[in-house]
DNA sequence: CGCAATATTGACCACTCTCAATGAGGGTGG
DNA sequence: CCACCCTCATTGAGAGTGGTCAATATTGCG
């Protein structure tokens, strides 16, 4: 089991990636307790872009911590109609809506080259109830994507176009320099089409906001690559002064 | 002690109110754990329209239950606009969005004379460490409440007007049943501009389908008083498969 | 009884969607 | 290695849903 453990954090250091233990470290538990997390996580196999983590009706048993690459996470509606929830990056918790019922209410589709760790919820619900620090750091994580649902919510039901789209930018940033990569040039891995989706607007009108933010020296836009050259004004147009997502952001 | 849980359940059974005992009995806790919840909930003193349970910036240190009344949940943007995140109605939780936080990033206002329970969650976490099954219902509550918002992105995401005004009035509908009142008649405790507010929807927009869809013969409206005159015509709008809500939705 | 807040209704306008055409990559097979 | 194709992205023109502004009702409350 030792050695597992020290594979485990090999990788840890070698790439970036995070596990749930990594999710709670700042949370006092103490080396014993990361190791009993580490023993009920699976670290699964790298995905290829396509691939679903689960979809709509699969039987729930597990959360996701997403250690390299990204996920999208989306419903349909009755009409077949897909609604993107969420994208998921490394370090980022998923599943969680599941937890209420038997199913999974969702599908997660995997964007690009992908490892996950799967995290099975019978285990980690037992766990919790011997290690009060990380019962109270699941409550959190729980509650951290209320908050982000919620902040969507605004976004969608008051903001025009321009500012979610910056917006959404602007958590990508956030997220990417909190994993230790720059702030202001990253690659998209999802689609225009997937962005829109997500943001509530039509593809055409993603591309020619992303045109009108290059030709106001906002940034430079180059498919899926992206360099923000005023991220001050871009934070400006947002005049947001929340600051939730930390763990399970999307 | 016993005299306290005789004297909660008088209420209970006279006013159909609640207390999360009652949202945690279908999950087998056996009386004396309902006891030992009874134990730490207080029953406050009902409130009056436009009071506050709590503002954004406020301590978090309790969830909340409606037993009798109606609440709004809503945020305030670095604009001061506001958006409404969710109705609360008898028998419903709120307050799970503060629990990664220190304070509250919502406020929740007090629709109409109404009582609530106040659970501090200290106190719940630990005693959900003792009681599996409420830390699991607890676990599904979480759960249930991102359903919800997830539910809204769809619906602020992807829906027109119409369509979004259904779904507020079926979801209404369905929750005004469970408790026990009619599915067809009921108050709207709200006034359209905060129907609007919640619906991403200006209240001139409200009101017109109102009209439009009491011209249709789907209902009769008189102010605040709704009548389902068309109930399965008013689901065929909205086409929906999902079947969300439970115990904490809005 | 009268003022203030809420709701309704109408006219106009704008943001964004839809439709349609063009252009650019990326992968596959010849 | 290039040609082809298919998907994705961009760009333009026109249309429509829903927002804004403004005026008028209605209700509730002091």
């Amino acid at each position: 089991m030792t050695a597992h453990v020290f594979d485990i954090k090999g990788l840890k250091t070698s790439c970036q990636n995070c596990s749930l233990a990594e999710l709670c470290l700042p949370l006092g538990l103490d080396q014993v307790d990361v190791d009993r997390l580490d023993e009920i996580v699976r670290r699964a196999r790298p995905m290829n872009a396509g691939d679903h983590l689960f979809r709509t009706g699969d039987a729930f048993r597990s959360l996701y911590a997403v250690r390299a690459g990204s996920v999208k996470v989306y419903s349909l509606d009755a009409d077949g109609e897909e609604q993107i929830l969420g994208f998921h990056l490394p370090g980022e918790l998923l599943g969680m809506d599941a937890i209420s019922g038997k199913a999974h209410a969702c599908s997660a589709k995997v964007l690009e080259t992908t490892s996950v760790c799967e995290i099975p919820f019978e285990r980690l619900q037992e766990l919790s109830l011997r290690l009060p620090s990380l019962q109270s750091q699941l409550f959190r994580l729980l509650s951290q994507e209320i908050i982000h649902d919620e902040a969507m919510l605004l976004v969608l039901g008051k903001k025009p176009a321009e500012e979610r789209l910056a917006t959404f930018l602007l958590s990508l940033s956030e997220r990417f320099h909190r994993r230790g990569f720059s702030a202001t040039e990253f690659n998209l891995s999802m689609s225009r089409h997937d962005i829109g989706n997500y943001l509530g607007l039509a593809v055409e009108t993603v591309s020619r906001l992303f045109r009108r933010f290059q030709d106001d020296g906002l940034l430079e836009v180059q498919r899926k690559h992206i360099l923000i050259t005023d991220l001050p004004r871009l934070r400006a147009m947002v005049h947001m002064c929340d600051h939730a997502e930390q763990g399970t952001a999307h």
